[in-house]
DNA sequence: TTCCTATTTGGCAGTATAACCAAATAGTGC
DNA sequence: GCACTATTTGGTTATACTGCCAAATAGGAA
């Protein structure tokens, strides 16, 4: 593997990793709904204020949304919504799996 | 959040969390090109036999690749192709990551 | 059986993640 | 300035991941 490609790797491979967590998964799914900000997304995840927080900076530092302040609120939006076409190959893979499962029963 | 969500954002974080990895994003594209065994595998990835063994169990896991072992060696195919056009999104996004770099530095 | 090759598994050390709580920061209005 | 609300940051603990080495397993050949 050359320099240049493992570079590449990383960089991709940093975007899934912030992906990689089902409450963060759920925030991109709200956004896609349209922007929204910290509060309200707090709303209907069951976890401490500070735990989005923390799921939005990591979301933010791979790029993968933005934010802005205004007043006291600050509002979240998805920068590349393309990443949750992907979710329909993920479906695939799960559902070849459950496939296989029923397979390994029977 | 409603329960039955979680358990379908937890799959999909799961098949995330396998990709997201450099050395596993590069065993998928050589699996993209056709199967492969893992001593082929294991030529152009800089690390111990081990740990590319480790990996690719980890995409074996996650549903991504099929094992099928003939003679001595053991062969790895891709499931669904489909998951490496996700990578032009990402790419997507770390282009509009890059431009954001640019305008903060100038 | 014994040896050799290909691959997986177990164990360990180091590093990274995740969640919570408490404290800090930043607007807004009085 | 002070009080109040929205959000972020720091610290801590528990858990998970990664990579290596050494040992185990499995197939093939002598």
């Amino acid at each position: 593997m050359k320099p240049n490609d493992l570079h590449k790797l990383q960089a991709r491979a940093r975007v899934l990793k912030a992906m990689a967590h089902p409450t963060r998964l759920h925030i991109l799914n709200v956004l896609a709904g349209g922007e929204c900000c910290v509060c309200e997304l707090t709303e209907d995840i069951d976890a401490d204020l500070s735990t989005v927080s923390k799921h939005l900076s990591v979301l933010k530092n791979a790029g993968l949304v933005k934010d802005e302040k205004r007043g006291l609120q600050v509002f979240y939006t998805l920068c590349c919504p393309c990443i949750l076409d992907f979710m329909g190959c993920v479906e695939n893979v799960l559902r070849s799996n459950a496939a296989q499962q029923k397979n390994l029963v029977s």
